[in-house]
DNA sequence: TCAACCAGTTACCTTTTAGTAACCTGCTAT
DNA sequence: ATAGCAGGTTACTAAAAGGTAACTGGTTGA
């Protein structure tokens, strides 16, 4: 991520220390920057919460997209599905270690969002 | 973003201070979150860059991605387009005090990613 | 018995995204 | 003259995303 364009000997521009195909921020972003997935993340930072719940606090998506970003979470070890012995069975999702520490940077871009509408609106 | 979810005192459970449709994760995400958008904005940070210099930095995007994320990123007042009469003429992106406020999320992002492919591989 | 809740899944369709490759005008150095 | 650079644009295509609505199968309370 230090990229910068020089000249060479003939007099050709050519970049240097070029960010290899996606970069750091790319990847980070293809992690938690689909769409609902840094939202539904940000959501289980206090405890578990279960499916519907989940779907019920995140406004505009629908259930097909909270299945998918989740399976997604899960699958990079950000979150946990565990499977509670109630009856009916509920599912709770529960954020990893791992997916914690993620969180700085959500709460960072929620303020900055919020921060945007104020200035905007 | 402080949703929740309750049971009101018919026995349902109803989600209160609910996301209103793009929480501020969300609307954030929509800004800095596209795709290369954010790894084209933390390439501006150390000073003006030329289109095809940019191109040449971000590897993996074609130049019509770089211009429709330079346009977006324009639109959203976080980079200013500046053509300078060399000859031929050379068109600089830098990037202005609002867009600055973004790079500290990006960083940190930044660093998180590569954090997280040291771990991982 | 009926409706509602649980946690999803499925089918279908439309829209958006993203990539390639060719092309453009104007200029300059060989 | 012709090849290269600058900063893009255009047309075409393929793939992915994302939304709706219906449906599943088991459970439970009225």
């Amino acid at each position: 991520m230090r990229a910068k364009v020089i000249e060479n000997e003939n007099g050709r521009r050519v970049a240097v220390e070029v960010c290899t195909e996606p970069c750091a921020i790319e990847r980070g972003m293809r992690i938690i920057g689909g769409k609902w997935t840094g939202s539904i993340l940000y959501h289980l930072k206090d405890g578990p919460v279960r499916f519907n719940d989940l779907a019920r606090m995140v406004g505009g998506a629908s259930k097909k997209m909270i299945t998918e970003r989740l399976r997604h979470l899960e699958d990079h070890g950000m979150i946990k599905r565990e499977v509670v012995a109630t009856s009916p069975v509920s599912v709770e999702y529960e954020i990893t270690d791992f997916g914690s520490t993620a969180i700085c940077i959500l709460d960072e871009l929620r303020q900055w969002s919020e921060k945007v509408r104020f200035q905007t609106e």
